[in-house]
Formats: C-alpha cells, sequence, structure tokens
DNA sequence: CACTAAACGAGACGGTACGTCTCGTCTTGTG
DNA sequence: CACAAGACGAGACGTACCGTCTCGTTTAGTG
C-alpha cells in the first residue's frame, strides 16, 4: 500500500538544476543564490529546501548528470601513450565546458567549508578517483604488461592530473597540450 | 613639505591581519567576516573599510607577511635531487601551516569569483611563480650544467608541484613524502 | 480567490507601533532607532522595511491608533461655552500624554524634514483639521444660532488652538487652565 | 599679562555662522551637519567644536545675530491696534526669511532633543518672551491708559503670537493678514 | 468520485553581514 | 598653540540572502 498525494516533480528536478547551471556559468558561485535559482526556476525556495541542503548539493546534483563522461576514461584506440595523452587532453578541455566549472567552483567552495568539501568527496571524487585509477591501471597495463599495486598507482594519477589541475586551480589557465604530453611521457617512462 | 594630520596607524594594521588570519583558521573562510575581524581586533568596521576592499584584500596583506618565507627556496645544501626533495616535502608542509591554510582558502575563493582571482594573482601568485622558477632553474642548471629556457621551465614547475596542490586542492590532503620524492627524481631524470 | 502564503501578522504591527511608542516616550525621538524597535518589539529589521518606510511612518501609525480619541470632539454637556473650555483643556491635557508626546515629536520633526512635514499632514494633521472645524462649528452653531463660513471657522479655530499649542511647542510648557478658559470666552464673545 | 600665541579668529567665526546659516536655508536642519559647515566655511572640524557644542549652538549664535531686529517691537507709529496689527504682520513674516527658517528649525529641533530645547530657551526664547511682553504691554497700555499684570500680560502674549506660530509650525504655512488683525482687535477689545 | 495527503507557489519572518554614512574625539605636523 | 587635515571608534543606516515557517491551491493516489 503506497501512500497517496502526489510525488516529487521530475521537471521541477531538471528546472532547478538547469537554473543552477546557468546560474553559475553566468554569475558564478557566489551569485549563485538558492533564491536565485528558485526564481529563475519558476520554483518556490521551500521546494529545493524539501529536496536539497544547500546549493552545493544541488550543483553535486548537476555535476553528476554530465561530469561522469566529461572525465571518462575512454576504450583504447592507439598506443597507451597515446591513449594517455588523449585522456590528459580531455582532462584539460574539461573544465572549458559548463561541467568542468561546476566542478570548478565546487573545489573552489570545498576550501571554504568543510561541509562542502566532504559532501563533494563523498558525493564525486571518491568515485572519479576509483575511476581514474582503474582507466590508469589498465592503460599502464597495457604498457608494461601488468598491473602496479595500488598505492604506485594513486601516485602515477597524482603526478598525471596534478599538473593539470594546478594549472586551472592555482592559475586560473587550462594546461596547454604540452603539459600533458610532458606528463604522459615522464610518467610512463617511469613504469618501466 | 608633507601633509599634515595623523598617519596610519601600524599597530591596527597588525592587530587587523592577525585577527583575519586567527578567524580564518578557527573558524574558516566564510566566517571570517570583516565585522568579525573588526570586533576581534578592537577596530572600527570603517576603519577596515579605509584600509582594504574586501577581507580577500586583508588576507593576502597578511600572506605576505608570511608566505614568502614558508615557499622559498633554500639555498644549495645537498645535490640537487636532494635539494628538490626538500623543497617540495616544504611546499607540502606549508599547507599545514596558518599561512598555508589561508593561501588554501585564498585559492578556494578565486575560484568562486573574478576579482578575488586577479587580486590573488596580481598580489602574490605571479611573485611566487617567478620565484620558484629560478629556485627551481638554479637546482636544474646544478644538476644538468646549463639552464633550459623559461617556457621549458614551467612545464618542470608544473609537473613538480601540480601533484602536490592537486593532493591539497582535491583531496583535501597533504601529499606525502614519496609522492615529492618520485616528482622529483622523474623530473629532474627528464632533463638529462 | 485571495492570494495564498502568509498574512502581515497583526501582533508583530502592533509590537513595533508599541516599542516606537515606548522609546519614544522614554528616549526621545533621535535615540528612536529603526534598530532599537525592531530590537525592542523582537522583530527583525527587514520585517520593519517590509511595512513601513521610515520611523515617521511608524509613529503616524501609532498616532492614529491613539490620538483620534484624545483629540477628539466630544458630544454637548453643558452650555457652548463650557464645552469649548473642556475641549481646551483636553487638548492641553493631550500633550502630556504618549499620544501627544509623539505628536509632539511628529511636528518638530516636520520643522526639519519636507518630506515628513507631507507626510504627518496627510496622515494625520489635515484629517484633525476637518474633525476641529466640525467640532468647533457645531459649538458655534450652538452658541449663536447659525454655522459660520468655513474660512471664518478657520480663523476661530487657529485663535483657539494656536495658544495652547503656542505654549507647548515654544515653551515646552502645558497651556494652564486660565488660558483655554480665556481663549474660548474671547472667540465665543467675538461671534455675538 | 595675557597670555600668548593666536586668539580666537573672528573672521572664522563669521565664516562658520554664514556657512551654517546659508546651508540651513538651502539644504535643511537634518543636512546641516557639522561636516558640512566645516567644508563650507573652510575650517576644520575640530575648530567648530572648539568654539561651540553643536550646530545647535552655532544656529542659535546665528540667530542672535539676526532675529533681535526681526521680532523687535516697532516704536508707536499709530493707533495701538494699528500698531499690534504691524507687530503681528511682522513676525508672520519673520517666518519666510532665513532668520526665521533658522528659529523654525531650532524649535523643531527643540521637540525632540531636551538639551536643545533648554539651550534655545536660555540663549533666546526667555530674552525674547521679556522682550515681547515689554512691546505688549506698552501697547495695551497706551490703549487702556493702565498696565496689566504680568501673568495677564503673558496670556494676551500667548493669544496674540500662539495663532501665528500655530500656523507656520503645524501647517507649515504663513498666517494670513485676517488672523493678525482678528487676534489683535479680539485681544486689544478683551483689555476694555 | 469524493477524500485524503503530500507537493507546491508564494512570501512573511528572525537573523546576520554587508558596505556606507556621519558623528564627536583624537593625533599629527605647519605656521 | 590655534589650526588644517584626517584617522579613528562607534553605531545606525537600508539591502541582500539565509533557512524556517505558514498559508491556500493543486495534484495524485486510495477507498
Amino acid at each position: 500500500m503506497s501512500r497517496t498525494g502526489p510525488r516529487r516533480s521530475e521537471s521541477i528536478r531538471v528546472a532547478v538544476l538547469n537554473a543552477a547551471d546557468d546560474l553559475l556559468v553566468e554569475q558564478g558561485f557566489a551569485a549563485t543564490t538558492i533564491e536565485g535559482i528558485a526564481t529563475r526556476a519558476g520554483v518556490a525556495k521551500q521546494t529545493i529546501y524539501r529536496w536539497w541542503k544547500s546549493k552545493v548539493e544541488i550543483l553535486l546534483d548537476a555535476l553528476e548528470d554530465d561530469a561522469l563522461e566529461g572525465l571518462a576514461w575512454a576504450e583504447p584506440a592507439g598506443t597507451p601513450v597515446e591513449d594517455l595523452v588523449t585522456h590528459l587532453h580531455r582532462v584539460a578541455d574539461f573544465f572549458q565546458e559548463p561541467a568542468g566549472q561546476v566542478l570548478q567552483a565546487l573545489l573552489g567552495n570545498a576550501q571554504l567549508d568543510q561541509d562542502a568539501a566532504v559532501a563533494l568527496r563523498e558525493g564525486f571524487l571518491r568515485g572519479q578517483r576509483e575511476r581514474d585509477l582503474v582507466g590508469l591501471g589498465a592503460i599502464v597495463e597495457r604498457h608494461t604488461g601488468k598491473a602496479p599495486d595500488r598505492e604506485h598507482l594513486g601516485r602515477l594519477a597524482d603526478l598525471l592530473l596534478g599538473p593539470i589541475y594546478y594549472r586551472v586551480l592555482v592559475f586560473g589557465a587550462p594546461a596547454d597540450k604540452e603539459l600533458g604530453e610532458a606528463a604522459a611521457h615522464l610518467v610512463l617512462r617511469s613504469t618501466d
């Protein structure tokens, strides 16, 4: 016997996520207020608070819909080095897209708010880290013939992705192609 | 003939910077309000607005007083690789200190606010980048016997520092010792 | 079909008017700040600004609730002269009451602020003038047997009320009984 | 042996009084701030505070220079009734002049501030009341042949001047000629 | 096909901080 | 030592959002 009455409106959910996304890209994170999202989505504030705890949760929700593919590791399509370079370029490009800006904003906010940091890590980063280790592990295994242990793999991931995030988060500029290539070659050579 | 009247009070400047620093470490960036800083420093709000445009400027001012030495490159004390590893460890440790937390917060805020991003880059990051290139250039030169060109040097800096910042900013955890060592060896080996 | 959502809280309205009244009597007009009223009424500042434009409007609102009866003309109870004297005494006494102090303060403020002057006249004085002319007209008619024209009536009102207001506003002292009596006799005799 | 060093500058005193006067007429009492007066007079704020306790004192100072003659009782020039009417017209006109506006503002402010009220009464009104009683006393004596006692005289003054002040302070409009004439005739007739 | 009961819009409300304004005091160097 | 210049502590201003709350109204189901 299920309960009576209306169910959560999917159209509202979508309208809110889109409004949040749009506001973030157009006005920035600080100007993306719950009130603004509500107005833009044509929705009452209370309706938002009923389903999300904070704007961070909204943006996380929006991120999940978009970021998974933007940061996904592709199927092998060339040599391991080529595939790795391709992936790093893809990551660098991702931050130019709306979803990448959302992630960038959430990462920024995570530096300022412990709760938001936890939510981001639990809600996105941990899963992404897992996917990165799997994707990178496959490439390394194709390159060297055996899978490195998890700790080693994590370090490799840091060495590869760190410089790209560094350029974006610290200098606000996308990583250039050469940086990805240099990182890929250095790191794969180190596994020989 | 200089102008008459009272001059800017240095003791107020120091009190404000300390209050801001303390509040940031104790309560976090969001809870570090101008009003709170003023109360804590025993100063009128207007006095703060007279000299600083925003709390970001205050924290930048505080950073300048503290971060320069925390991220400075030391004089040669061992082999180039040893010195590089030492420096990377130092950078990793820096983010555990108050000044490092200030930098972390400002980097986070810079993702959310274009103006703050510009202020941070002009006020701190550009100078720090310069110091990093000089310091790293010296080490590379000692290692290889000749100085790499500026573009190459920049890439090396990204590859070395990126992973450390990545761990701090993305995972909120300090880089472990091995990461710095791996980065140092990889990068210096690449210059052979 | 009326609009949805919560309605204006009457209890808040009353709390604000009382707080304003109390503060004015206890601390004076200048010390009666919106902030103080809000605190005293246990209400958010924004709530006050939602419903009133300024403290003058609040006091006008408070005045409306109280001053109407304090300055009302009573039903005939004796000879016209007796009734007129009674009314003038009543007006003189009115300025000793809280509502009278509110009116006094608003009159004072009206000298200093054109907008406040207009608000006071539109919001209270015009109506009171009308009531005064009607009340006085009835007494004169009882006394002489015919109603004077409006212009004449206005002059009589000025001659009767002027001295009382003069004593209050210029000398800060209530008019004594004799002044009212003298005014009443002089003016009524002039209509013979 | 008088003390050494510069004395109070008379030119500053005049500049301040003029600036205050001008500001009051142009901008109103509220906008007439000490800071504004200082700027306009080309004088330092501290210099004003050295010699006056508040803007009320400044305006009182300014009033003394101007109001004495504006409200003075003239020498006999016609019948007592004519002279009284002339004086009442003069009082009504006075409030259209700058000095009259200063007095009006000070009267307004006196309703809002006890200290200011005391200062105004001590600094101006008491003396003016005295002059009014003397002037009116002379007229009454000319009219009836004997001087009324002080209490009676005071009541007559209230009956004569009250209506004029009432129109100005309550309705913000000058008393018309008829009002003065009516008051003069009524009051003088009452002394027969 | 009423009858529920939750979802929803609208928006009032107590708070907190914002950045601005002006006050009256205090400090510093000049004439 | 009077003065200009102006820094300073204090505190109210009016605004923006926050997150909570109370209202009708609308929208499914369930009986």
